[in-house]
DNA sequence: CGGTATCCAAAAGGATACTG
DNA sequence: CAGTATCCTTTTGGATACCG
């Protein structure tokens, strides 16, 4: 087995515990995931579609390390077929406020930033 | 060329701006060293020593992306042998702080979140 | 010192097929 | 529907060598 295929973070190095807990939050999906879950719980298929562009695979691993974390809390309600919701913990919540924070500040400043780049890239591309 | 190395992000996707600007902020090595100049300006190799476990490549490339971006300033001294001075600008410092909030979010709730892990292995490997 | 360029290993991520 | 398992591609990241 190749070691890291299908299981998810890998981490399993010496790093601080909480850059480690950081780097889940501020993952790519992670950030989306916890976003998405502060306006309401979520089925599995409806985040899929809300945050787009994001495989099962990486959902679902997303959704296990948040859940781990005790950031997310899985619903799965004993139904054929299957019906799995998503929510928030507490703990998950002050999280999401934070990480949502950044992400309107990145909207808020958006402009700004597009501007700088712009100024960047013209100033050593004559 | 493998179209990938060397470069930094490759970005070249169609990604909302601001998808795109969380994603350098929030980044691994974007993190650390926006917390790191919040507190003071700093040189290249004082910045890899404060960071740690950082290789140049990685550095240089964050440094780059978030100066593009307009969070970072770089000063470089015309001087030998050289000296580069890396701070935050005002735009940087506003993402330095939120970011910092969070990290200092994760340091306050990491008993919760090993907790919470343990827990959770605990119902799955009995 | 503060980088670039190159090469290579490791990890992330996606497509597909399959299952309860 | 909500996953798992597998295979494969792309991206990330580090080591090394070199340059102004």
């Amino acid at each position: 087995m190749a070691v890291s295929d299908g299981a998810g973070w890998n981490d399993g190095e010496a790093m601080c515990p909480h850059r480690l807990i950081l780097e889940h939050v501020t993952s790519r999906w992670g950030v989306l995931v916890l976003i998405q879950l502060l306006e309401r719980p979520y089925r599995f298929s409806e985040l899929r579609r809300a945050i787009g562009r994001v495989s099962e695979k990486m959902l679902t691993q997303t959704l296990q390390t948040l859940e781990r974390d005790g950031l997310v809390h899985r619903d799965a309600k004993p139904v054929i077929p299957p019906r799995v919701d998503y929510s928030l913990t507490g703990l998950g919540r002050e999280a999401a406020e934070q990480v949502r924070d950044l992400a309107l500040w990145t909207e808020k400043r958006t402009a700004d930033v597009l501007a700088a780049r712009q100024a960047y890239d013209e100033a050593r591309a004559p």
